[in-house]
Parts: C-alpha cells; structure tokens; sequence
DNA sequence: CTACTGGCGTTGTATTCTACAACTAGCCAG
DNA sequence: CTGGCTAGTTGTAGAATACAACGCCAGTAG
C-alpha cells in the first residue's frame, strides 16, 4: 500500500509525462490543427460566445496570443467574430460551419486514440477515472 | 451512471485541459526551469546514463530539440556528458551536484502545488487516481 | 459635457521551442 | 575496405509565447 505522498508524487509525474506528450501527440494525430487551436475550438463550442479575454484567463495564456491564434483561426474560416452590440470593446467568438465540422473531425480522431487506449478497461474504472480527473481539475482551477 | 463513451470523452476533455494549462503552470512556478527541462532532468534522474535518443523517444520530441536542450542544460552546468567507452557515437547523461540540487528545488515546489491541490483527497482515492494514470500512461505508451 | 479610469483587444518586438533536412562521426556486416 | 546504420550536431525556418505600448470603448466623477 504506498503513502500518501508517493500516490502524490506517482500523480505529478503521470499527469506531467502526459501533459509533455500531448502536444506532439495532437500534432501527429490532426497536423491541421494544433492541442491549442484544438483546445480552443472545443471551448468556444461548449461556451458559445466566449469573448478572448476568457480564453486567456482559463488556458493561462497571454491575451496577445489569444488574439493571434484566433486571428489565424478567424483567417482559416473556423470562426467568426461578432461585435457585442451592448459593448463595443467585446468581441463574442462562434463557430462557423466549417469550424465546426473541423473540431469534429479532430474530435473523432482523438476519440478514437482514447477508446483505443482504454478498451480494456472495465466500465466502473473507466467512470472512477473520468471523476479523479474532474474532480483534480476543479481544485486545480482554483490555484490557476 | 455515466456510459462508457460519457467517460471517456470526460477523461480525454480533462486530460487535455490539463495539459494546455501544464507548461504556463509550470513556467509560474519555477521559471528558471521549463516543463520541458524539468522533465528531461527528471527522466535523467531516474535513467542514470540515459541518451539523447531515449529522451527524444521518450517525449516524442527531434533529436535537434533535444541536442539543443541539453546543450542549454550543459552550460547551465545541470547536467554532463560521458562519453561511452564502449560506443564513442554514445553519450551518457548525468546530472551535476547543482543539476540534482536544482531539480530538487523545482520538485519541491511542483510537489507543495500538488499536495494542496489533494489536500482534502482520502488516501484510498489518491492510490486509485494514482494507479489509473499509471495504468492509462503505460498504455499510451504502446501508441507513441 | 469633459476628463479620468479601467477593461478589451491589437500590434511591435524579442525569445524560446520545435521540426525538418543536411551533415559528421563512429560502429558493424559483408 | 565499403556501404549502411545509428547517435548526435548544426543550419534554417516557422510557430507559440510573453511583455510592453497602444487604441478604443464604457462607465464614472466632476
């Protein structure tokens, strides 16, 4: 039975190891679009109408490179801005057809490496494991 | 209860939120050291004598972003060359006494980060959490 | 109404990370 | 010895990122 702190140490290195690999991984699996591109998309799907100040704050990034990455996007087609007509200063960003239909298709492959990789796990660990990392990631969000 | 497909596509939404939030994370908490170099004096430590290669596998990362990492570490003086007398194309890693020290530091830090963030977790929990990733990042493993 | 203050976003600039390709050097099989 | 393989380095270019300075708009104080 291991200790309290090397479950927590066991914890800071797998999730590290995996967070190190994520970005070369997405790149491989969908070259079109990059973890960051991806990660935005997907937020700005569940969060529709988030304005770029929201997607800095919550991914940890600088407003100058959100407004670069969604000015690329914005040239790609995936998105749309749309001036809030109750503040001029906010821009609320969308999906376009396109965008979405592009987050799909990254959606679908990486789907596909996670089942892959949990396909033998049983179904209550699976549920177990989904809650872990809801329930780290909520508390981590307050330290953020 | 969640179904099969629910959980997995919670586990993959959290894993990657995660690791979009790892690097900057990382960066505010020890900026002398980068995720990335933090991870390659980890896996030093762990791996006594390992090789530029391994890394490079390892993280999925070029060999030329390795070369030149561990370029960075040498002159900082965390890490030297040896040579393998059996293979001169070899080169074994090993960190210095400031390299160790220095990843000590950064440890230190990173593990207080995490130990709050599971302050309030069961200890049974934490060996699960703990044991799922392990299990999840040995399998992902077989796919990189 | 005007001026200050603060929030949102953009742009200029520099740094760092990374990949790909071409290269050197060492090992080994024939 | 030669050809082919492996380990690592270097040239080059592109992408991501941060910081700082700026412009624009909204709200508020005078």
């Amino acid at each position: 039975m291991p200790s309290r702190d090397q479950s927590v140490t066991t914890i800071q290195r797998e999730l590290t190891a995996f967070a190190r690999r994520a970005r070369a991984a997405a790149a491989r699996m969908h070259p079109e679009l990059s973890l960051v591109s991806f990660t935005l998309l997907s937020h700005m799907e569940d969060q529709q109408g988030c304005r770029a100040t929201d997607l800095a704050a919550y991914y940890m990034l600088d407003k100058s490179t959100i407004s670069r990455q969604i000015a690329a996007l914005e040239k790609l087609g995936f998105i749309e801005r749309r001036t809030d007509p109750a503040d001029h200063r906010i821009q609320l960003l969308h999906l376009t057809a396109a965008g979405t239909e592009k987050l799909a298709e990254a959606a679908v492959l990486r789907r596909h490496a996670f089942h892959e990789r949990l396909a033998d796990w049983e179904e209550a660990d699976l549920d177990r494991f989904a809650a872990y990392l809801l329930r780290y990631n909520s508390a981590a969000a307050d330290f953020s």
